[in-house]
DNA sequence: GTGAAAGCGCTAACAG
DNA sequence: CTGTTAGCGCTTTCAC
């Protein structure tokens, strides 16, 4: 297990010159940087991340707090996060607190507040406000993704009006019955998304003239199944089948397309159907759909971190960021079937 | 920041007092061990892993490399083993390798190797003899999910015996045209799981005298979309029409379905479909499948881990853990039509 | 059972 | 530009 004095020996200066010179900080000449390089590398040297933290008290490690990680979303802002993160020489300590409230007490008890990162990135977690100022006492910078969180640099979407431009892509194709499946009162916890979407939903219709069918409304869990489930309710019903459904996200979307083939209608000319996510499934089915791109705000969040760590960087500001969407549109969206009226 | 000299004045003990009584090494009173507990408490002081590992050489870390974070499979082993470790007081940290070649190689050299670990989970990763060697030499155990690697602990599920079973399901409902959709050569690195299924699907049908057809086989890249493309080819030929898929793996069989719906034929009663993994959408589907428990693996991958980290438990022994599967008969497979035939 | 003291391996003033 | 010298906060002999 070489260390610091070996290479300092091998290249014939000190142990602060082999720091400084592998470390950037301080100015070393040319020379014996190369010198120093040399020996780091013939003796694979690695430093010891433990000393130099130590040392130092910043550790080149960002926490990551999610609620799931076998969901796409998640997933994939991960993915971004690890990815940029690496090329900031950032290392990435994963926290699943999907376990509940008592896992959740002891990861902030014994693990983030264990001096162990230097950062923590909460993805979709409505932290509470003492564990937030607990961080932030701690000087541990925080950017939340999914959501505002008192105090802390948050990025995410503006769901009003992502949802809202997936309802106006439906009205504009000349839909005036479009159902909304929204997510159920399990997710408002979670900075009130599912209300969030459906007001979104509400007010393009309302501005449109419209007046809101609350029986063109399904709650489910934003899964497959859930919007398979929601959907029939909406499209099985004789007396007031809507041409169009919106779905909070994508995976009920694919439900609800699932749904309608089950019962016989063909989307889109029987009826037309929207998401939100992008999913990496929608493409396959056809899906339009308001893509967000969560492996983007992974990314993102790791360069606001890296503007807090390093004030030296220029820093944007502002609170809330918002995070771009796109809508798509691809098969499953069509206008109405006028003859059927 | 309260330290442990802080913790140690407040309880009228020495340092290596507290660190005693805290951490459970050495005999301390029960009195003192209360009153350390309860000042420890109050100032609400949490050991600096830092100071902890650079004095002791262990971190209470454990670093976890994967080719993929948003796929099912990965992310559920995953999941898996950070609650595992976490319920072990060690830290998960996640370094997907997804990139490719140079992210790879920066992973070794500059973060396994930083001493920020303590030992590393590899899952369905082939690590060179060469990076294997230098972590063992490090001292840093190593422990493999998803296949076997040279001189390590791993874990896999048996594909030959995996895929026998599924395609015996569907010989001993008398089907007797048999398709197969297995993985591309992409991963075919990966322990040659694609070859091994392929093999065992052919075992099974030679052992029922039945002679393997090559145009019933189709490749694909393990994805919902990959399964319906080879699906279409395998069940759109209307010379050579088999009464059965088998499929490497769940997205695929899924894929499978869904042509077989959009051909107009029904499931199961004009083609039965299998897979294997048990899928989050499997059961939506109906899809018989055999399960494996990614989940579980991770857990174990785990415990085996803590095996070596701590000698004293028991350990097991074995290098090559074979992990549990199980047969899951849904709807998706049935006898075959014999009128049609 | 408990304390004193010597490090763990590195970094950061402070001199020169 | 480089070396010397203190620590960073804990653990662990070694005595008592």
């Amino acid at each position: 297990m070489t260390g610091i004095n070996e290479v300092a020996d091998l290249a014939g200066v000190s142990t602060a010159t082999v720091s400084r010179a592998l470390s950037g900080n301080g100015h070393v000449s040319v020379a014996t940087r190369d010198r120093v390089a040399r020996a780091a590398e013939e003796l694979g040297y690695v430093v010891s991340s433990n000393a130099s933290s130590l040392a130092t008290g910043r550790t080149k490690n960002v926490g990551v707090v999610i609620p799931f990680l076998n969901k796409w979303f998640f997933s994939s802002v991960v993915q971004g996060a690890e990815s940029a993160l690496l090329s900031h020489g950032y290392d990435l300590t994963l926290y699943n607190l999907g376990g509940g409230g008592d896992e959740r007490r002891s990861v902030f008890e014994h693990f983030l507040l264990r001096k162990r990162v230097d950062a923590v990135i909460a993805i979709s977690l409505e932290l509470t406000t003492s564990e937030v100022t607990r961080l932030l006492d701690l000087g541990k910078p925080i950017v939340g993704v999914g959501g505002p969180l008192p105090g802390v640099r948050t990025l995410s979407i503006d769901d009003i009006e992502v949802a809202r431009l997936a309802t106006e892509h439906l009205l504009a194709l000349g839909h005036r019955d479009i159902a909304h499946i929204g997510g159920n009162s399990d997710f408002e916890r979670d900075f009130h998304l599912p209300m969030n979407r459906r007001v979104g939903y509400e007010a393009a219709l309302e501005a449109t003239g419209i007046s809101v069918d609350p029986n063109l409304f399904q709650a489910a869990d934003f899964s497959i199944q859930g919007g398979y489930e929601a959907a029939k309710q909406l499209l099985g019903n004789p007396r007031r089948r809507p041409t169009a459904v919106f779905a909070s996200s994508d995976e009920m979307a694919i439900g609800a397309i699932l749904a309608a083939r089950d019962l016989g209608l063909r989307v889109p000319q029987d009826v037309s159907v929207v998401g939100i996510d992008d999913h990496e499934l929608s493409e396959f089915f056809g899906l339009s759909t308001v893509a967000q791109f969560p492996a983007l705000q992974g990314r993102q969040a790791v360069e606001i971190l890296m503007d807090q760590l390093h004030p030296s960087r220029e820093s944007a500001g502002s609170l809330n960021t918002p995070l771009p969407y796109e809508l798509l549109v691809r098969s499953s969206t069509a206008r109405p079937d006028v003859s059927r009226r």
